[in-house]
RNA sequence: GCCGAGGUGGCAGAAUGGUUAAUGCGACGGACUGCAGAUCCGUUUCCUGGGGGUUCGAUUCCCUCCCUCGGCUCCA
């Protein structure tokens, strides 16, 4: 298992991160309100989580991963009212179209996307405990409240006090609550809504108390890290620590808490109650996933990111392409010639340059996911293969020793992977084939032959480029 | 008001108590090419919010001020 850094924000400092029971590691992510669709600030957060989970999976740890779904809230009430649908309905199709961008993404490291709502007697069961030993408190009503004041840590997590939060428009006065800090972890039923039965009156659960059980239930009393967005870390992991330590008495919860900075748009954040969003699967259509994994791995990911619809991506566009180059024309050859091709040895020493590159590469990411340091060592990977010069002429053991960095990115950082092809391995036989007579025809001055199969291969979705080592070909995507 | 994160070239955005402050985008120039497309090379000297302090040396550490963003019970 490799050693690495992360920046804890409950501590607020770099640590060297100590498993509990090593190798195993759990990690917690607050996963998104499937109220409505995914935009790109959501993916910006789960893009870096994903990154985390591969690099500690490569580095030997055994990762649990898991992402809860909070599929019922005010927000998922309100919104299937609007659109006379059911709200657990609403929230699994949000949640579902939430998973298939994900999967263009190249998020794939999540173990377990729970439901709130498939954990109702774990909820009721921590409530329970939270009522018996005196931090939670009925109300007339039949909601029960967590009560802030009994759990002396409130606070540490976020560096909030709660004599100087602000009495402001959003922290209502409310006659059920003994102060008007205490927090809702039960709410009593409004008819029409789905409600469970429990020892205070039909209702459903409060927003944190899902998390601290789920977690409870999957990953133990404490676990190694817990993630989630910058804006969540007050009031919903505050609560989270405040309702889990109390009913446990063991802290801390999670030993290490990691929070992605905010995308920004127009230099505001991007929030759906904001209206300022530009939805995922829209700029996953325009653009393609690799730009933007790209995008959101070239800063840090603690800092705020700005986001311009109009030019992000495209730049993202030509730089990833760039990037990329190399590493899709090694990638060709080693397909096409497969590892056994023949071909001469790498030069003396470049076979060492590239694994140092990959320590490097994992060193990098093992200082804070440094992932935009990992990115520039890759561009300098790009012009250092540039400098060979015609790759034809390598091995297919030269090219796979090559193409080691790249494969690091693909492994750790998801780029890199090419789109399916399909029918690549029949064309990889009649393709050469049609370029032979082209060049041969090119060779004769017969460029009137060359366009024409030129044009028919494009007419197959088969592109060409005339380069100086000769016509490489691709696939483009769609017809 | 309180808590937190920031302020670096035309733009995005890293890093660092010390030679030319990374990388990318853009721009400009060139190479290659039958054409197209792509790629490659070079250039882009004057860039670390203001003011103090510590130091041989500060963009980095300390103090202070200004500004931006986030949170303050819906939020990735």
């Amino acid at each position: 298992m490799r050693r690495f850094h992360v920046y804890d924000s409950r501590t607020r400092e770099t640590r060297v991160f100590a498993p509990i029971t090593p190798p195993r590691v759990g990690l917690y992510v607050c996963g998104m309100t499937p109220y409505s669709a995914a935009h790109v600030g959501h993916a910006r957060t789960m893009v870096f989580f994903d990154v985390v989970a591969r690099a500690l999976r490569r580095w030997g740890y055994r990762v649990f991963y898991v992402q809860n779904v909070t599929n019922l809230d005010d927000k998922v009430i309100a919104r299937a009212a609007e659109s006379g649908d059911d709200p657990l309905g609403l929230a699994d199709h949000q949640f579902r179209e939430y998973l298939a961008s994900m999967e263009r993404l190249g998020v794939r490291s999540v173990n377990l996307y729970p439901y709130a709502t498939d954990y109702v007697p774990e909820i009721v069961a921590q409530i329970r405990t939270l009522v018996d030993k005196g931090y939670a408190y009925r109300a007339d009503d039949g909601s029960v409240y967590f009560e802030v004041a009994k759990f002396a840590p409130y606070g540490a997590l976020s560096g909030q006090r709660v004599e100087e939060l602000r009495p402001g428009a959003r922290l209502e006065l409310d006659p059920r609550k003994r102060s008007p800090e205490d927090f809702v972890i039960w709410k009593s039923a409004t008819p029409g809504e789905p409600s469970w039965e429990s020892p205070w009156g039909p209702g459903r659960p409060g927003w944190h108390i899902e998390d601290t059980a789920m977690t409870g239930r999957l990953l133990g009393d404490r676990y190694d890290l817990h993630g989630g967005g910058i804006d969540l870390i007050f009031p919903h992991h505050e609560a989270e620590v405040a309702l889990a330590e109390s009913a446990t008495g063991v802290a801390p919860l999670a030993n290490y808490w990691l929070h992605g900075g905010l995308l920004l748009l127009e230099g505001t954040k991007m929030s759906k109650s904001l209206g300022n969003v530009a939805r995922l699967d829209a700029v996953l259509d325009e653009y393609g996933p690799m730009p933007l994994r790209l995008f959101y791995l070239n800063a840090s990911y603690r800092s705020p990111l700005e986001f311009d619809p109009e030019k992000s991506l495209v730049e993202a566009r030509e730089a990833y392409g760039r990037l990329a180059q190399p590493a899709t024309r090694l990638a060709e050859l080693i397909d096409r010639g497969g590892a056994e091709r023949e071909g001469e040895e790498l030069p003396d020493g470049v076979e060492v340059e590239a694994d140092d590159l990959v320590e490097r590469l994992d060193t990098l990411l093992a200082s804070d996911f440094a992932t935009r340091e990992a990115i520039a060592a890759l561009y300098s990977w790009g012009r250092r293969v540039g400098e060979l010069g015609n790759l034809t002429r390598f091995s297919g053991a030269g090219l796979s020793g090559l193409y080691g960095p790249y494969a690091w990115g693909e492994e750790v950082l998801g780029l890199f992977v090419r789109p399916a092809t399909g029918a690549s391995g029949a064309w990889s036989e009649i393709v050469p084939v049609a370029l032979e007579a082209r060049a041969r025809a090119r060779a004769r001055g017969d460029f009137a032959e060359a366009d024409r199969i030129r044009d028919a291969l494009a007419a197959q979705g088969v592109r060409l480029e005339d380069g100086p080592d000769g016509t490489r070909w691709e696939f483009v995507a769609s017809g």
